[in-house]
Formats: C-alpha cells, structure tokens, sequence
DNA sequence: TAGGCCATGTAACCGGTTACATGATTAG
DNA sequence: CTAATCATGTAACCGGTTACATGGCCTA
C-alpha cells in the first residue's frame, strides 16, 4: 500500500545529491551550469556533493520542467550563449524542505590516513614523500580558503570559511608536529619481495 | 593506439576502491566478508571507501582467483559457516603498490555546512536543532574513536586515532564557541511561502 | 600554433548500493 | 515471541563519471 506519493517525482530523494546542490548554489544567487560546476568542484560550495557536467546540465532541464528554476539566454559577444539559471520560490521551498529534513553525517575519507595507518610496509622515502604533498595540499586548502572569502552573497560564508580554516589548522599542526613519529614506524614491516627488491 | 595494457586486469583501478580496502584491512590480519564490512562502516577502517556486502564478497572472490587472498572454510557450533581470508604476498604487494602510487586528495563532505551556509533561510528552531544533532554526532565520534583503540595490530593505528582525535576536537570546539553567530543569521531571510505559513 | 578557457550537451559505462533469499542462535 | 546478530551471497538498479562532439577566442 503506497502512503504518500502525491505531489509529483522527487519525493524520496536523499536530502543531498546534484539538485540540492543546483539548488543551494542558486539560492546565492544566478548561475549558468559551467559555473555551478565550477562552484560545485573549487570555491565555496565544494564540500557537498561532487558533480560534473554530466549530472549537472540534466538536472538544470529536469528542474526547469518542475518549475524550480528558471532560465534565460544572454548571448555574448565573442563567447558562447550562456544560460542563466535562477531559483523560483518553489525551487527555494524545495531546497528548505531538503535542508530542513535529518541531514546525513558528515563524510571524511583520506587515502593518506591509510598510508599513515600502514606506515610499517611502506618504504620510508615514499611515506616522507605522501607526508609531503599531504602538507603541501592543506595548505593550499589553507590559501585557497583566504583567497574565497567575501565573493559569495550569503551570510553564513564567513562562519563557514573560518569553521574550515580550523579544521584544516588542526589537521595541519597535528601532522607538522607529529610527522617523525610516522616516519618511525615506515619500513619496519616492509613485505619480502620489496626486500628483496632493494 | 593502446600503449600499455600487458599484466592482467585491475592495471587502470584507482587506487582506493573495495579491492584495496580488503587488502588493507586483510594486510592487518585475518578476516570474513562479513567483518570487512563492519571494519570498513565503523572502526579504523571507515574513512578510506564505503563498502557493503554487495561489493565486498564479490571482490573477495575475484581476488581469490587472482591470487591475492586464500580463504579456509571455519565450521562454528550454532553459527553459519565463515570464509576466513587471508593475505597473500602477492596481494601484499598489490597494496603496496596501490599506496605508492599519488594519493588521491582528502574528501570532506558535509551536509551540515550546508546548512549553515544557508543560515539566513532557515527557521531558527530548525538550525538550532541541526547544530545540536552535529555535537552529539561529534561527541559519540570521539568516544567511538577512544573505544576503538588497541584493537588492531598495526603501528600507524595510534598515530591515526589521535590525529581523528585532534579533528574532531578542533570542529567541536569550533562549533561550540561559535554556534550563537549561525544562530543570529537563521531566519533573517526566509523564503516568502514560510512565513505565510507561520 | 598549441593549449587552455569559455560554454552546452549527450551516451556509454561503472562502481558501487539496495533489497532480497536463507537460516540458525541468542537476547530482551 | 520478536528482534537482533551472525553469515554468505546475488540481481536489479542508480546516481553519478568519463569521454566525446562542437567551436570560437585568448594567451604563451
């Protein structure tokens, strides 16, 4: 017996997947699908969902037929048309309604936390190596997170940024200081044919 | 024109998938289909690849007929049958290999920064609620992570458990000091529909 | 002149998940 | 008596990605 399906698709969708994602970043204000990508992999709103072209222009169209957003062309001299998407407020009442329903945990995976985790197979040189590209990344992230402060028109973008600035400071000062132990531990269980191999 | 295909499947894989993550869990010791997947959603395991029993147990059968894991059947009195697999050198290799090879960057994805980013649009109480669920989900991490300790038998586990212990710390605190400034912003600009319906 | 950026869109693929089948034992 | 836990495994599905098609402009 089906309870409750009446008002229209999209119903028993996950509260976070590429059209909540359209729908946050539209609700900030206007954007073409090229730049919701953009925004969806670097900036601000890169610590959602991922989302590439291919997800991403169809459910722009998917979303125009449903009415929650809306589109015009801007021709542009020199360059291709672009289409501007914007949100409706039925759009902006979906997006509340996904926003307001039990949000799922966060996720937090990391390739080097199972190098670290590993250490004593790993031949030193290459764990020294990842421990070094891992810095060098945050603080990338670091600068990164300075750089996109101030060009988003939503009032928590502050609260945010500097909640990741945090984060990512922890993360780093941990591994600066923490490091050589790491480093200790890398080969002291190295597998014979790498041995052997060397 | 293909240029190198030559040594057997699994070559093009990215290196974190379920292949790797059995490896890597089978690397610390012995193990059924059943367990990898309670190691890979909570324990030391579950911030590398989500992995459930669909993808699990065929990747074990297929590294099985690679060569990379051998099993033995363990009769138990009252309890089904388990398929305890061990690592082989061969596979031991593998993993070595998948680890030596450039990490992928660290993923953090967060439903709850979502909402805080959209802050101005929420009902207070709604937000208010929200940040209360994000420190108790915090707090049961951070006990899980104190639980979970000198449970496995690699060097790296303690150095991983207190750089979790050090993240999540950080984000906690953040939140806690910080929480009344996101509680200002909610609410300052609902969508029109909302506050009819107030 | 090669490559990168702008810009939209589609089709094939794929690595996973969900839900199911099966069944005994133990804890509430 | 019910629900959870142990334990293995399969088939259908799905939400995404990758790669491609297209093409003009700008920079090194």
């Amino acid at each position: 017996m089906v309870i409750a399906a009446a008002h229209g698709a999209a119903e028993r969708d996950l509260p976070m997947n590429v059209r909540t994602l359209c729908l946050a970043i539209l609700n900030s204000g206007e954007s073409t699908g090229y730049e919701i990508r953009k925004h969806s992999t670097e900036g601000h709103f890169s610590h959602f969902v991922d989302a590439s072209y291919g997800s991403i222009y169809p459910a722009l169209t998917k979303m125009e037929q449903d009415g929650l957003v809306t589109s015009r062309e801007e021709r542009q001299a020199g360059k291709p048309s672009r289409k501007v998407y914007s949100i409706t407020d039925a759009g902006r009442l979906e997006f509340l309604s996904a926003l307001s329903k039990p949000a799922q945990r966060d996720v937090f995976k990391s390739e080097f936390l199972l190098l670290a985790l590993s250490a004593e197979i790993m031949q030193p040189h290459i764990l020294s190596q990842a421990i070094d590209t891992q810095q060098e990344w945050l603080d990338s992230e670091l600068a990164k997170i300075n750089a996109a402060q101030d060009d988003i028109d939503l009032a928590g973008a502050e609260w945010v940024a500097e909640y990741a600035r945090h984060c990512v400071n922890a993360s780093r000062s941990y591994i600066k200081k923490n490091r050589h132990k790491l480093e200790t531990i890398a080969g002291q269980r190295l597998p014979p044919h790498v041995i052997a191999a060397e």
